[in-house]
DNA sequence: ATAATAATGATAATGATTATCAATATTGAG
DNA sequence: CTCAATATTGATAATCATTATCATTATTAT
């Protein structure tokens, strides 16, 4: 049976919170104010946990994973000017569909990551 | 400069001869035989310059990395059952595009992993 | 053939994530 | 409300993938 915890309400609304997609760490480092005990060990478990009850997203871009607590259906560009990630809001094309017509499995879900640069990094760079 | 060496030549050919997107660890257990003084080490570092020279992929799914020496434009699945990661060819609807249209900045690349079942593992579950 | 230097193999180091475990907090039953 | 059962926590050790280090070896241009 899975209890409540004030800990994980934090991580979870800390999340809801922000878009800027953090990585475990920074949500543990932005928590630490407002519970000052908190154990980098307990956000990794209930993100872990979220995750799972799909409540957030896992974005397993590259090496460190970041979280996403918008688990409606959008995609992300990493930004390789600054580094960020940012969330694309689009319609998913069929793409799920296309994929079953030319695989013949059973597709579940998908995830789509775009490289390039964000709005921002684009004016100045030029 | 880069030099020529006969390890290089190994780890691409390997990618290039396989189609199940093997982990870095993989390839070095596969090129054993052929090359028994063969390092783990040197395994990591020629899949990172062949990454960089654009020459393979870097699939950077969950935990850990895999490869796939097929450069022309596809997607992945990530099945389930079995754990394999599969091929799917297909046009990519024009994602990139409506990306930009939605997004703003500048779009370079995009990668697509799907989840579910492959066609195998769908078979036998039904 | 040789000097310059890139690449290698062995292994230590790093960084992210997970496991362990005693102490604490939450919850349902009485 | 009180208490027993147990999920959760905090601290830290352990794990796993990957990268850095460095002396030795292989490749290449001359």
């Amino acid at each position: 049976m899975t209890k409540h915890s004030r800990q994980r309400d934090a991580v979870y609304q800390n999340l809801c919170m922000r878009t800027d997609h953090p990585t475990a760490e920074d949500v543990y480092l932005s928590l630490k104010a407002e519970i000052p005990a908190l154990s980098l060990a307990t956000v990794y478990r209930n993100l872990s946990m979220l995750e799972n009850e799909k409540k957030i997203i896992r974005i397993g871009s590259g090496g460190t994973a970041r979280y996403d607590g918008n688990v409606s259906p959008h995609y992300h560009l990493t930004c390789l000017e600054c580094g960020g990630v940012h969330d694309i809001f689009m319609d998913d094309a069929g793409l799920c569909k296309a994929a079953e017509k030319h695989f013949g499995g059973k597709i579940i879900s998908h995830a789509v990551m775009f490289t390039g640069y964000c709005p921002e990094c684009s004016e100045k760079i030029g």
